[in-house]
DNA sequence: TGGCTTCGGTGCGCTAGCGTACACAACAAG
DNA sequence: CTTGTTGTGTACGCTAGCGCACCGAAGCCA
């Protein structure tokens, strides 16, 4: 459990297990991130510039109050959005990862975070200061209905948790944290400690624990110390409740649209350029 | 509990008892809508046209999966956003009355519902269709704005009440629940039956009437079939959890600021049209 | 190597909330 | 007034998850 006094404990505890992550100091380029990538070459290369390279470190936060609203496009690593209540527990009840874009809420509001923002895997990011992103949107370009489209996931997500939390077991939601962890991450092992699941799904860690023990026990997984090897995804979306899946496919649903978008625009485009 | 072979049972549910409520038949005025009232005058004039009105009658929903992406401006009753489950249960995540506006979420994505809207309470609003809202939209006018600012309420409203089911026990929740509802209702009196209740805040029935049991023996309330009357609100925000006040402090923060926007804005008008 | 810290596994009693079942009260329609 | 329907009160056993406590194992640092 996150201690009340302070957010910092989170901070403090999960901190120091950074330096036995591998952090990538390979500088991943822009596209890397999907609403990057999905803008058409001319916006990308205008937006270019304004990037500005960032790294994830963990128990990085970005704690509620803050009232910078900069745009992070993550290219790599995971942040989760959680909620610390009076009672000094926490639930986390969003998960973004290079398919999303940290920041919007505030971003649209001006008003600054409402909640606290969790490194829980070290990645880079490339920020859009509030000024300039600002300015991209009064555009109304590409850029700005993508951001408006993108919206739409986070809130479907944070909604489809809340009926998940009231109605699902903790074995069914560890499965659907594992593989939406899983979806963000290069290999098949997840480096992240029971603990830290049990603080974002907000159940204790003891029952993480029974939890990941039957899925090895199920030949699903295999788990070392702060370790967690997936060997069956399938099996895990079999136990899984449907809330994965839902939340997974809004995404995709919006994105195969920008992904067409994407092509329609770029063609037009490489016609203009040849009528030039 | 709702059942799963059917959406419309809820609305078979519910519906019927629509006779035994008094429908408010005057029309109301769109600027009972607090989002629209925030407009400056000639704004508001210019949109006036576009809105049409519409009665909500209790039962009536919005299935997810609709195509339709108008926007709903409420000046009186309260719709509620609902995710059913495939085990055939429902949780309300968000709530909005005369404050807000629904649809928002479609409207940006272009994408169809992802979750059930439910009139808890009938009342009226004012549709603004989707076409004319998107050419409103890309005007990128003031009411743009107001309704990029508006977006982030639900998105907190949402995450807290996914935290607030983890860690908050039901006489809590219910607490907060007949608070928000109070507060879109002109009366002290809810009407609404605490099998409704249940279904919205996911619980059992039973459970809901003993919770309701204490707050009455407290003296907080009185009840009758169909009905609670508040007696003591600050009482039942004393046994409520911080949830509610999160939610409400956010959303008067954002409209706080729209106000003073739109004495700002009306001023400048006005001294515009002295100029004229 | 040994000492320290963090992580993970296990057990136990407790409680909130669930599922079920049933009875009664309020109301509606005839 | 009768009859059916819907909403509410109550009770009882069950279970998932909690809080607590403790211990061993893995990794870190010297």
């Amino acid at each position: 459990m996150l201690e009340h006094h302070s957010v910092h404990s989170c901070l403090d505890r999960h901190t120091h297990s950074a330096k036995s992550w591998r952090v990538a100091s390979l500088e991943q380029a822009p596209e890397q991130n999907r609403l990057l990538a999905a803008l058409p070459v001319n916006e990308y290369q205008r937006l270019l510039p304004l990037l500005e390279h960032v790294s994830l470190l963990p128990g990085w936060m970005n704690h509620a109050g803050d009232q910078r609203s900069d745009l992070h496009f993550l290219t790599s690593g995971i942040v989760a959005r959680a909620h610390l209540m009076q009672n000094g527990k926490a639930t986390a009840f969003a998960v973004t990862g290079n398919e999303g874009v940290i920041g919007i809420a505030s971003f649209l509001s001006g008003l600054g975070l409402t909640s606290e923002m969790v490194v829980l895997s070290p990645g880079s990011a490339y920020r859009l200061r509030a000024d300039l992103a600002r300015r991209e949107f009064e555009r109304h370009g590409v850029l700005a209905d993508l951001l408006l489209r993108y919206c739409v996931t986070p809130i479907t997500e944070i909604g489809q948790n809340a009926a998940c939390n009231r109605h699902h077991s903790v074995d069914q939601q560890i499965c659907r944290w594992i593989l939406s962890f899983l979806d963000r991450v290069p290999s098949n092992e997840l480096i992240i400690t029971q603990s830290l699941i049990a603080d974002m799904l907000g159940v204790r860690r003891e029952g993480v624990t029974v939890a990941i023990g039957k899925l090895e026990k199920a030949g699903l997984i295999h788990r070392r110390r702060g370790h967690i090897a997936v060997l069956d995804r399938a099996g895990l979306e079999a136990r899984c409740c449907e809330c994965y899946a839902i939340v997974r496919s809004q995404y995709e649903r919006g994105f195969r649209l920008e992904v067409i978008a994407r092509d329609r625009l770029q063609r037009s485009a490489s016609r203009a350029s040849r009528f030039a």
